[in-house]
DNA sequence: CTATCAAACATTATCGTTAATGTCAACACA
DNA sequence: TGTGTTGACATTAACGATAATGTTTGATAG
């Protein structure tokens, strides 16, 4: 039990009459330390508590051994799959992950002092970030990945679902359950990826001939699912896409508050497959991606910049695999 | 865009013709620095996209301002509004915070390492730590509070809701609504607030004189859910009050396979109103306790020990202000 | 005209750990 | 006998920021 403080690397040293640096050593089972020694050392640490100070080490190796990861609500559901994934692959490896919330649909340069300031390792980012900010990540020579987004414009490494692929598949399945008028509750503008999800399912509508009506493609704000959702019924749409099963969730709840029953009245599909992961009391028409290949395909590439320098930015695309219809597959 | 690596404060020294010290002092608006001084210092700094190096700050001040959050799955809705309250309200006072999760139902002295080790400034856990976590971090100064599931058998600083109440006012209202025959799907054996829970509610049972059957009183294992279930629906029940709203959940989406309706066939009554933060497609009977104070105080009880010494562990028991039965409240 | 003081900066030591060198005794080899 | 060699440890110097002291200059007081 002993005293009240910290036990440091120096009071196993003075204990042992030995030297910090022998007993750093000793502890890393490092050369150059004697069998017997490196035995007494570590039993004696174990017996005085001792607890490795890893600020300290973080600051002599330059490496925290920390992962932040970036998105912009705690709160949803998806982010959360995925936070729990990426902590279940980097655990094992020694890293710590560190989750960097609450900024707000934007990662900009405000939001990166705390991140780079904490000397993170790497960085997964579930949100574009700002030009500005790629440029410090570089210049601080910060390995980052960006997941689901992919931003054309921006120069980084990525992994993406091939969202116009998903749209379109939608469409089509749409169309071979006899919707007529399709309408899209989408991100806001701005947000790629949902531009290209609207896109596959207007490929898609005019590839089976079906009716193309601006006015039903909907860039939704946080909260105005309820009045896009509203402007959708006023125009009769009879299949309603929705950007991610977040709002597709959302969008049955009020559904139901209104009386309408999917898919019996309306037809509904989402994009995500959050009942896959999640206990979900309803069961969504979704665009399933594999989220597992996803991260592990984000984490290697990741450990692939920690040791070799960036030459050349690449996205890889998974495929997602299946699209189920109310619980079953198609 | 000058070099390629790290802006430190002896650079910006160095190109000013200053030391270290001073250039340190002005950024943080010290005395003895002139007002000329800090104003170049603070411009150049700015310039040269100085960050500081907040690993060594920490290593000096011995605080790396983080607060580190304990539970055992990221994926729990709960844990997740949680972490995202607490994360609201630590932001603006600097504060990081670390999710350490993936404990499998124990806080334990394994996982205590990584966290003591990163100096975290405090600690909230949402799972009873073990003994010997109480000690390190004792011995280390570190300021914990335990969120929801006080121990009595633990001396440490917790908030708690006042379970036992939550049990009994369900009780009494699936007696109100005609209950006979009422179950409880309880969190495993040895969690101490599902017990209190439990408690509550044979009490009501037994002051409104229904009938209380010990084999109706499940300990749910993590994946067990449908089995406990079905032996309940064996058993006749008429009403079943779950441990939590996620247990709550999973089992309205099992009833519905079974083509049960909740209310109509079956009474269900969860726990933490997670709807209140959380779109959810149904609505559920639940006890709702007032998160956000409940992350308040545990904040608040969280900074006042970081500043005064630990002399007394006190618990205090927020109150809940409501049961919702479908979505109306009673 | 010198002692006193304060403003504004510089020097030095420190946080705990770790990499790069240094030292020294024991032993081998020619 | 002298020259390497090696095993096992010690010494020193970082990592970057910051608190505790030192130093210098100029102004003010007596």
């Amino acid at each position: 039990m002993s005293s009240n403080q910290n036990v440091r690397l120096i009071d196993i040293a003075m204990r042992l009459d030995l030297t910090v640096n022998t007993v750093s050593r000793a502890l890393r089972d490092k050369s150059d330390i004697g069998f017997e020694t490196k035995m007494l050392v570590k039993r004696t640490a174990d017996e005085m508590g001792y607890i490795p100070n890893s600020i300290a080490s973080s600051l002599r190796n330059g490496s925290s051994r920390t992962i932040a990861i970036i998105f912009d609500n705690l709160m949803n559901p998806y982010f959360m799959i995925m936070a729990d994934k990426i902590h279940k692959r980097l655990d094992p490896l020694g890293y710590a992950t560190m989750i960097f919330a609450g900024m707000d649909g934007r990662f900009e340069i405000e939001s990166l002092a705390p991140i780079v300031s904490r000397k993170v390792d790497g960085i997964i980012t579930f949100l574009e970030p700002s030009n500005e900010v790629l440029n410090i990540v570089e210049k601080n020579q910060i390995p980052i990945v960006l997941v689901g987004r992919k931003n054309t414009k921006l120069s980084i490494d990525s992994v993406s679902t091939d969202d116009f692929r998903g749209g379109y598949e939608i469409g089509k399945l749409f169309h071979s359950k006899n919707a007529k008028n399709v309408g899209y509750l989408g991100a806001p503008l701005g947000v790629e990826c949902s531009k290209r999800r609207l896109n596959g399912l207007k490929q898609s509508l005019k590839d089976y001939n079906m009716s193309i009506k601006v006015e039903n493609f909907r860039y939704v704000a946080s909260n105005s699912v309820r009045e896009d959702l509203q402007i959708l019924l006023d125009n009769h749409v009879d299949a309603i896409f929705c950007f991610n099963d977040m709002m597709a969730l959302e969008a049955i709840t009020i559904l139901k508050d209104k009386g309408l029953h999917v898919p019996q009245d309306i037809m509904l599909a989402g994009f995500d497959d959050l009942q896959n992961d999640l206990i979900l009391p309803v069961r969504l028409t979704t665009i399933a991606s594999d989220k597992d290949l996803i991260i592990d395909t984000t984490i290697s590439m990741l450990l692939h910049r920690l040791d070799s320098s960036v030459e050349h930015h690449e996205t890889r695309f998974i495929d997602y695999d299946i699209v189920l219809i109310n619980g079953e597959t198609t």
